[in-house]
DNA sequence: GCCACCTACGCAAACGGTTTCGTGTTAATA
DNA sequence: TATTAACACGAAACCGTTTGCGTAGGTGGC
C-alpha cells in the first residue's frame, strides 16, 4: 500500500524546502527552470495530488456544497438534485447530501453538522415538520453567520435568503382555467395537508380559476390526503361520494391513484373525468391513460439553485463586506398534455 | 455576520492559551474545575463548534464517505442511496455523492476529485461505459493507496474490494421457472445490451431455467434493447413478430413499456401473456395491472454497504496494518407478485 | 528549610498546504 | 573594486485543532 505523498515528502527526496516545491508545483517565476523541471518530473512521476483537506482549511473554503432534501426516493427532489450535482461540478464543487426525511431534527442535525466547516453554503427544501412548526432558527443561524442559502420549492418567507420557485399559483390557476374552457364545471381538487408550501399555493390557484369562472366553490370537492401513507379507503370513499368530471392532484402519486380508482368505478378517462397532475415524473409518463402533468422543471431549479449559491461563495470570497441582496427566481411551469385530459386549445 | 468563533478567540478573550482551552472544553482533568467552568460556560455562550476541516486534518479522517452512482434518477439507486444515507449518518458520517452519468470519464475524475482527502472511503456502482471498457485502474489504485471501497450491484470480479450484489442470476431463474412451471412455453428477455453485469447475470437465469425444462432456447425471444433512450419502434417489432406467453424484463422501465405495447396489440395480461420486471420501484406498484416484479432490495443493499465500509474505515484507523480480507455479500431478492402474472404456488 | 510531588497550565510540534518576507549568491554596473 | 539588482531559494507564519511534555507555583513531609 504505497501512502500518498506529501509536498514535505518531495522536499526531503529532492532535498528542497517545503515552500520550494510548492511554488514549482505551481510553475512559480521564483524557481529555477532546472529545480522546477526536476521537482515536477518527481511528482507527476509519484501521482502527487495536493490534499484538499489542507487546502481547504489553509483557504477557508471546501468547495463543497451542501444539499438537504426531506426525502431522496422522490423524482422530483431527484431531478432538482440532478441539476444542482451537474451545475456544481462544472465549477468544481463536490455535494454533499443529507436527507431530513421531513423530520424538523433531522433537519437541524444535519445543518449543524455540514456548518461546521465542511461545506461552503447550503440549498435546501424543507421538511414538512419544519413548515408545520414554523421554527426557522436553524437557518437564520446559519445564515448569520454568513454561510449563503438558497431555498427550493419548500420555502418560506421568513427567511432572507435566495429562493427558487415554481409558478405554482399560477400553473394549478392555468390549469383550471383549462379544464373549465374544456366545459368541466365539477372539478375536484385533491391536496395535501396544507403546511406544505406549495400544496398551499396550489390550491389558491385553484379557488381562483374558480372564483373567475363563478364557478361554485364546493369543499366538498376538495381532498386533503395525508403525505406519502397509504390511504386507499378515503379517496375511495370521495370518488363514490362526489360526482366529477375533472381532478387536479398536487403529485402525480395522487393522480395515479385516483386514476386508478375512478376507472374502476366506470369513469372513462378524460370523457368522464379528467386529470391533471403536478410534477412530471416517471408515473405521469408511463401511467395508463398517461397523465397530463404541470412539468415543474426540476432540473433546471436546481441548476439555477446552484449557480445562484455558487455565485454567491465566490463573490463572498472575493471582496469583503458588501451589502446582502436577495432575490427569488420563479421557474414557469409547463404543462405536459398526455391523454387523461381532452385537448385542450 | 457573527464570525464563526474559534479556541484561539476564546483563549484570547478568556486571558489562558489554546490548548488549555481546547482540554477544558474536552474536560480533561488537567485543568482547574475554575477554568474549565469559565471556558466552557464562554464556549456555549458563543455556541463554540469546533471546525471539522481543522479536525479532519489532525486525524487523517473526515468521516465523510464518497458514492458514485451511474444516475440519480432512478429509484433503485435513490433506495439504495437512502440506505447508505440512513446507516452513514447513524454512524456520524456524511455522504459525497456524485454521479457519473454512466461515464467513465466523469467516475474517474469524480473518484480522483474525492480520494485527495475529501472521503475515507468510496461506495459506488460502476458507470456502464465502465463496465463496457473494462478498464478499472481507477478503482485499483484507490484501493492501493489503502481507501476502502465497497461496489454494490454493478460490480467487477477484477477489483479485490467488498462487494454487496444480488443473486441475479436465481432470482431470474427462479422467476422463469415459476412461469414455466404456471404453463408458459414461449418466454421472452428483454434485456440491455450485456456489457452490463447485471443483466447478463439475470439472462443466464433465464438460459438455465429454460435448459433445465428442457424449453428450446429461441434467440428471437431475446430482445436487446439500448439502455435508457426510447425505442419503441423495436419493441413494437419484437412483439408484432413473435409470439410469446410470458415476458422476463431486466427491468421496470422495460416492462411497463412493454406491457403497453402486448395491450394495444389486443394481449390479455396475465392470461394471454404474463410480464415480470426486476427492480420493484413505484412503477410497477402503479403499473396497470400492476406489475409482478423482482424486489432488489435497494435499501437494504445500501445500508449492507455502508455498514461494510465504515466498519472497514474504523479498522483501519484503529490497527495499523492488517491482511486485506474482502467479502461479497449476496441479498436475495424477493419476487412481489401483482396481477401482470398468473397467481403462481 | 529542603526536597519531592502535585496541580494547573503553557509551549510547541504536528496535520499538509500557501504565501510573505527575507537572504545568500551571482553577475552586472559604476 | 564596491554597489546593487536579479535570481533562486528557505524560514516562518498561518489556517484550527490536538496532545505530549515541560514547568511554575504551591503543598506537604521530614
Amino acid at each position: 500500500m504505497k501512502q500518498k505523498i506529501t509536498l514535505k515528502h518531495i522536499a526531503r527526496e529532492l532535498d528542497v524546502s517545503i515552500s520550494t516545491v510548492s511554488k514549482a508545483l505551481k510553475n512559480s517565476e521564483e524557481i529555477g527552470r532546472d529545480t522546477k523541471d526536476k521537482i515536477q518530473a518527481f511528482a507527476r512521476l509519484y501521482n502527487y495530488k495536493p490534499n484538499n483537506i489542507a487546502i481547504s482549511l489553509k483557504n477557508k473554503r471546501t468547495r463543497n456544497i451542501g444539499v438537504i432534501i426531506p426525502d431522496i426516493v422522490h423524482h422530483f427532489f431527484t431531478t432538482v438534485f440532478r441539476g444542482i450535482e451537474q451545475f456544481a461540478n462544472t465549477k468544481g464543487y463536490n455535494v454533499i447530501v443529507c436527507v431530513s426525511d421531513e423530520s424538523f431534527d433531522k433537519e437541524v442535525i444535519n445543518m449543524e453538522m455540514l456548518a461546521n466547516g465542511s461545506i461552503d453554503g447550503f440549498i435546501m427544501a424543507l421538511a414538512g415538520e419544519t413548515q408545520l412548526k414554523k421554527d426557522f432558527n436553524h437557518l437564520k443561524e446559519v445564515t448569520e453567520q454568513g454561510i449563503p442559502l438558497v431555498l427550493f420549492d419548500r420555502v418560506t418567507d421568513e427567511v432572507r435568503c435566495d429562493k427558487v420557485i415554481i409558478n405554482d399559483e399560477a400553473a394549478a390557476h392555468q390549469v383550471v382555467k383549462k379544464l373549465i374552457k374544456a366545459g368541466r364545471k365539477r372539478i375536484a381538487l385533491v391536496t395535501t395537508e396544507d403546511y406544505l408550501n406549495v400544496s398551499a399555493n396550489r390550491a389558491e390557484g385553484y379557488y381562483r380559476a374558480l372564483k373567475e369562472h363563478n364557478l361554485p366553490i364546493d369543499e366538498k370537492l376538495v381532498l386533503e390526503l395525508p403525505y406519502q401513507q397509504e390511504s386507499e379507503t378515503l379517496s375511495k370513499k370521495f370518488f363514490e361520494d362526489n360526482k366529477m368530471d375533472a381532478v387536479l392532484c398536487v403529485n402525480e402519486i395522487f393522480a395515479v391513484k385516483c386514476m386508478g380508482i375512478a376507472q374502476k368505478l366506470g369513469y372513462r378517462i378524460p370523457e368522464d373525468i379528467a386529470f391533471v397532475g403536478f410534477t412530471d415524473g416517471i408515473l405521469s409518463h408511463f401511467a395508463n391513460p398517461g397523465l397530463t402533468s404541470v412539468d415543474q422543471h426540476g432540473q433546471i431549479m436546481g441548476e439555477t439553485a446552484a449557480q445562484m449559491l455558487i455565485e454567491k461563495i465566490e463573490r463572498d470570497h472575493e471582496n469583503e463586506v458588501e451589502e446582502e441582496i436577495f432575490e427569488t427566481k420563479i421557474i414557469a411551469a409547463t404543462l405536459i398534455e398526455r391523454a387523461s385530459t381532452p385537448k385542450f386549445l
